[in-house]
DNA sequence: AAACTTGCCAACCGCCATACG
DNA sequence: CCGTATGGCGGTTGGCAAGTT
């Protein structure tokens, strides 16, 4: 069990991966795509079994990979996916584009949920929420259903969509997030040069210096490859659909495939599924050359309401997090469920619309 | 300096869903 | 419709490096 047929059919090796291997398979799937996993290691040159070459192209050596350390935002953003999704990893690591399933479960089973024990103390989520400020008795009360139903927590009316005040927690966890030594870059790897040697478009490995707190390819935007003239070793598909916006290349229907997933040539070109694809089971192919924040997945609006998108440029470029940015990603954090073992269906309050924080309440009491 | 502990993460395992003949 | 092959996913493990005693 668990080894395919392709796997029982000559001896394999199995454990690290060589820089020889990577290289093989590295040339092999730029030249030919990768077809059928299991056939790949043959023509490949390669004593692995298919699934093996699958996983090593997706976990590591494919070109779209960031490979470096998450920045808070990432944190923040699988934070919340995760009080929505539960432990789907795959699913998170769409909204998190240059990151695989196997890297977002490490960090949360090595680092956020750790975090999260350590604020064992924080009070229950319905102390969080003050809706005292703006909100009738009857929409309290639905607000509290959505905790009961979790097929009912995408506020669709408007006005269950208002604002609710949250409590300001404490911004520790955040800021350990953004300060601490859990957010160096990844140790170097004998393979990240050969890497970058084959895919020279490929994200760089960040450094020391830019790591800490700000990363420029942060997720909340479309991954976009820099506009290098590649050549015919790679591949490169038609990008008439594409524009170039600020020197980027930009799909201007929103949508599209990552081609390292589905056995096509390189592309230069990735975009990521909305939450909403996921929450609500269809597409929002809204063009982004001419989307507003409201029509965005309404959590990339509300994190960018947080970590603003300058105008006509394609990520944030803002090179620290605000107070205020903090307050908003501890929210999250705090008020996601305490258990590590919450599932699919363990939703937070915030999964449930439009949040801003209250800078005017109190946030003395119940600090970490 | 050596032994031991801890944490990270790449890779594997086992299962499920889907495609295909 | 059925059986097999394959892709994909989440859980788990083992090796390694860094930190601690």
């Amino acid at each position: 069990m668990g080894h395919h047929s392709c796997c029982n059919k000559q001896k394999v090796k199995r454990g690290l991966w060589s820089p020889e291997e990577d290289e093989k398979l590295i040339n092999y799937v730029t030249t030919y795509g990768h077809g059928c996993w299991s056939s790949v290691p043959r023509l490949a040159g390669l004593q692995r079994c298919g699934k093996s070459c699958r996983l090593r192209w997706i976990n590591y050596l494919r070109p779209d990979l960031k490979r470096g350390t998450f920045s808070p935002q990432e944190a923040a953003l699988i934070v919340e996916l995760h009080s929505i999704l539960g432990n789907r990893w795959a699913q998170i690591a769409k909204h998190l584009p240059g990151r695989t399933d196997n890297e977002v479960k490490n960090f949360w089973n090595s680092s956020i949920k750790k975090r999260l024990a350590s604020l064992v103390d924080v009070p229950a989520l319905a102390s969080l929420v003050d809706v005292h400020n703006s909100k009738p008795p009857e929409e309290a009360a639905d607000f509290v259903s959505l905790n009961v139903n979790p097929n009912s927590f995408i506020l669709s009316d408007q006005r269950q969509r208002d604002q609710l005040y949250l409590s300001p927690s404490a911004s520790s966890l955040l800021q350990s997030f953004s300060q601490d030594t859990d957010f160096k870059p990844n140790p170097s790897n004998d393979n990240v040069d050969l890497i970058q040697h084959h895919f020279p478009f490929a994200p760089m490995l960040p450094t020391l210096s830019n790591t800490a707190s700000f990363d420029p390819s942060w997720p909340l935007m479309p991954f976009v490859a820099p506009n290098h003239h590649l050549d015919e070793k790679h591949h490169v598909p038609n990008l008439s659909n594409e524009v170039v916006q600020d020197d980027k290349l930009v799909n201007p229907t929103g949508a599209g495939v990552n081609p390292y997933e589905y056995g096509g040539p390189l592309m230069a070109t990735q975009t990521v599924p909305k939450l909403c694809e996921i929450l609500q089971g269809n597409l929002c192919n809204m063009p982004l050359t001419s989307v507003s924040l409201e029509n965005l997945d309404p959590l990339v609006s509300r994190l960018s309401s947080c970590f603003p998108i300058s105008a006509g440029s394609s990520y944030s470029h803002d090179m620290h997090v605000a107070p205020n940015q903090m307050e908003f990603i501890d929210t999250i954090i705090t008020s996601m469920p305490l258990s590590s073992s919450s599932s699919s269906s363990s939703l937070s309050a915030l999964s449930s619309g439009q949040y801003i924080t209250n800078p005017t309440l109190p946030s003395s009491g119940w600090d970490p």
